[in-house]
DNA sequence: TTCTAATCTAATTCA
DNA sequence: TGAATTAGATTAGT
């Protein structure tokens, strides 16, 4: 079953099992390293190709009896079988049946399932809180909890919202700087320096 | 210039000046200011609609020198142009530019646009590098920055790439599961139940 | 058109 | 607190 959710270009790169050996041939000027070594690093699953998923709050969830409420029967009777092995599972397969739901289903249902899956639902701040927040932002880039809770009161946020919405805002602010000074260097030079 | 790091999509945001009351007002050591006097100072610049192009990247480029040595004269002399306002030029009319250079001339010129306009050329894995890169995608789906190393330097790629393209490789794998997944549903189930 | 590289952001982990 | 990283959603090039 799986097999039928491969692509065409999948599939066809699935037919060339072991060519690696014949690439690292080719390669051999600088072969200090084996792709065996690589491999042999990382002990599958079960053929299950993720060894380390960095996941961790996997762990606190997947032994939840949730969704027992979900909007569609069809749907709440699959989720549990997911349950099992949250790695080879989709966890969003279900999210394809979206497309037969009103919104207001949508939206309930999206949030049962990201809740199911551990993981908070992804926030969709609205065009005026953005608007809010980064006019604090540039008057104030670390807001202490006081503002942060004023702003969470006058925005309907949680104060944790705000938080992870600063630190990053600061990520991109310092990511923006730093690519504008990484180009401001490479522009002092000629281009055949850098191309 | 960390003014440059807002998006015009930010300024065109900056159309609701809404009261958000005085909050800081309990809060007198880090920010003197009331969101009020904030959202006062953003009212809109000029009377400039800003147009929103969806061009965010463009942040941490729109104010550096680029292309000061364009591969083709004539391209070089109009990006300079372009580079006064990134936001209300017609890409279009520089495309018009391609047929009357030759297929090399072609491609290198988009580079440099797609270089100029802040976006990475895109990268065109060879298969060899796409074979080894699934061959270990299929044993560890994470791989740590020392694989990623030793990967790039095998493939002749910047970690940052290979980096990418694990993140995207992911993404497929999960989009066809979710696909299979859904099939698998729908095949459980009478059409008319969903569809 | 399809596939996918590149980009952006919300969220999380860890030092 | 911030750097690194993940998922997820888009954008855009081939």
């Amino acid at each position: 079953m799986a097999g039928t959710s491969l692509s065409t270009a999948d599939t066809a790169r699935a037919q060339t099992p072991q060519k690696v050996a014949s690439f690292v041939e080719t390669k051999t000027t600088q072969c200090s390293f084996s792709i065996e070594s690589i491999l042999g690093l990382e002990q599958k699953k079960d053929g299950i190709p993720v060894a380390k998923p960095h996941r961790p709050w996997m762990d606190t969830c997947n032994n939840l009896g949730i969704n027992l409420c979900l909007p569609i029967p069809v749907i709440s009777y699959e989720i549990p079988l997911f349950h099992l092995n949250p790695y080879s599972v989709p966890e969003e397969s279900v999210l394809e049946c979206e497309k037969y739901l009103s919104a207001t289903e949508r939206l309930s249902y999206k949030r049962e399932l990201s809740w199911y899956r551990g993981r908070r639902p992804r926030t969709a701040f609205t065009r005026n809180q953005i608007e809010v927040l980064e006019n604090v932002f540039r008057v104030n880039a670390y807001p202490g909890i006081d503002v942060r809770e004023e702003l969470a009161q006058k925005l309907d946020l949680d104060e944790d919202r705000i938080q992870i919405w600063f630190q990053n805002r600061r990520a991109k602010l310092k990511r923006s700087h730093r690519e504008s000074q990484f180009l401001m260097v490479k522009n002092t030079f000629p281009a055949n320096m850098i191309d």
